[in-house]
RNA sequence: GGCCCCAUCGUCUAGCGGCCCAGGACGCUGGCCUCUCACGCCGGAAACACGGGUUCGAAACCCGUUGGGGCCA
């Protein structure tokens, strides 16, 4: 069973789809749990539209996600000539034919039989044409039979029976001699020995014409699995509209690579009541019986769940590594050679717990990062008053006697001070936390004041009583 | 419009004829914890689209209806 060879074949038309990133994910992981191939395609035939950009895009996303290919990426552009050969192939046989309607032609009858409440099909005129007219140009088309039907086993959807009658002869090759989609797709398939064509839903009423190529070309005929599709919240196809699409732009929203992959494969894949999968697992697990054939409603409120969970539990230092571009992004580092990773990995358990992306976590940073500390204001009015003055100017006095400068001693002499003063520990914590993040909101204050380090901690209490001094 | 696919809480799903007056997760919500914000913990509301069959028994099987999606132009 080590033959199996899958691909996931994305048009180079824009940025990569979350929808393409969780085909692409089935066909990685179907490859992966029988030792497998899988074969990365770009399917560019449609150079109008197909951008070198994209296809940067969408190696760079592939990348990010970490689907490793075997094979590829193979680019459509590249084997025109073996697309042009396979028509001659046809043509040679006499399962293809040049047809030389032109498409006004071909428009007029089209409106006459949708206004006789026929189907819009090509007619087949050309097909027997006994005397080709020599100058005109043509298409060639492929001779799909009328009748029977194409019936095929979808490893999700069972049996699927197509009446041939709705089959019209494919355009296989254009005027201007360019392949066509459905064409191509067979072709490179066939070539590449797919075994199993895993994709989208929509591709599934394109299946019995496909087959009916590799039927007339002679190959053997891969199996099909075809995937239900991700939609937006008011179940229409997800788009723009419904929000970011683009698996990079997740990425720059600050979600792990690692809780996209398992957000992904919730969308329609489960293994019992579990939600959280290492990518192991995932190979271990996957099965195509467990992918359910509905179509999912993409809802990001769980996804920034999945995204939380996996920052609270990654390591730190991981965690650095992917959390530097927000840091700049954020200003809050100058450049990549200011500060080591281990540098930033010190403060990232303090925000392990409350972010929910590394976009959130970059902001909660911000004191560890920046030195001139910005009051909130109305904290100020609130905290920064001449009964909070006595209580600061004692904390400062104790910590700089402090010989051991770790959790308990620092928590112990915040307990001496709730005595001595008779106050609250909030009455102590809210103002020192305004002094050393400028913020009411921060990681647990012991926490701040032990990744500071003594000698900051002093000198923004000391400036906290500046502060209100001058007021 | 024709053809094809699909149908369990708002959402993702478990369920493969009796374990189900339906389980988990997100979200929502009541409480606890608490130096702020979070985390965490305990509890709650919330679904088998509808109608027929099949069967001793149906969320599960069959048919139809409705609804949603896709493909073809």
């Amino acid at each position: 069973m080590n033959d199996i060879r899958v691909r996931f074949a994305p048009s180079p038309t824009g940025y990569l789809h979350v929808g393409g990133v969780r085909t692409a994910l089935f066909n990685y992981l179907f490859a992966r749990h029988n030792s497998g191939k899988f074969i990365l395609r770009i399917e560019d035939t449609d150079k109008e539209r197909s951008t070198e950009e994209s296809i940067e895009q969408i190696i760079e996303g592939m990348k990010w996600v970490g689907f490793d290919w075997d094979e590829g990426p193979y680019r459509q552009t590249e084997r025109q000539t073996i697309y042009l050969e396979h028509v001659e192939r046809l043509l040679k046989h006499g399962k293809a034919y040049r047809c030389y309607c032109t498409p006004e032609e071909l428009e007029e009858r089209r409106k006459v039989a949708l206004s006789k409440g026929e189907k819009p099909k090509y007619d087949g005129r050309c097909r027997e044409l006994k005397n080709p007219p020599p100058d005109k140009p043509y298409v060639v088309r492929f001779k799909t039979p009328h009748d029977g039907k194409t019936i095929f086993n979808d490893i999700l959807r069972g049996e699927v029976v197509f009446d041939n009658s709705e089959l019209d002869d494919l355009i296989i090759l254009r005027s201007d001699k360019t392949p066509t989609y459905n064409f191509c797709v067979v072709i490179d398939d066939a070539t590449m020995n797919i075994t199993h064509v895993i994709r989208g839903d929509d591709h599934l009423a394109n299946t019995p014409r496909q087959i009916q190529l590799y039927k007339g070309l002679g190959y053997p005929i891969p199996q099909f699995a075809h995937l239900s599709m991700i939609l937006g919240s008011d179940k229409a196809r997800l788009s723009k509209r419904h929000g970011a699409t683009s698996i990079l732009a997740y990425r720059d929203m600050g979600y792990l690579p690692e809780a996209m992959v398992n957000y992904l494969v919730r969308l329609g894949w489960s293994h019992g009541d579990q939600e959280i999968f290492s990518i192991n697992e995932l190979i271990k697990y996957f099965s195509f019986e467990n992918i359910n054939k509905s179509a999912a409603v993409f809802n990001p409120e769980k996804l920034l769940w999945v995204n939380s969970h996996y920052i609270k539990t990654e390591n730190p230092l991981r965690l650095a590594k992917d959390l530097r571009p927000h840091l700049l992004t954020e200003k809050l580092i100058a450049d990549n050679s200011s500060v080591t990773d281990e540098e930033i990995a010190k403060a990232i358990p303090l925000l392990q717990e409350r972010s929910k992306t590394l976009i959130e976590m970059a902001k909660g940073m911000e004191f560890y990062f920046i030195n001139d500390i910005k009051y909130d204001e109305k904290a100020k009015e609130k905290f920064f008053t001449s009964s909070t003055k006595p209580v600061l100017e004692k904390l400062i006095d104790m910590i700089e006697k402090i010989e051991d400068f770790s959790h308990t001693p620092i928590e112990g002499i915040f307990n001496k001070l709730v005595e001595e003063f008779n106050i609250k520990l909030g009455n102590i914590a809210q103002p020192v936390r305004l002094a050393l993040t400028g913020k009411t909101v921060s990681p647990g204050i012991f926490e701040v004041i032990l990744v500071l380090g003594k000698e900051k901690v002093i000198e923004r209490l000391k400036a906290s009583i500046h502060n209100i001094d001058r007021k």
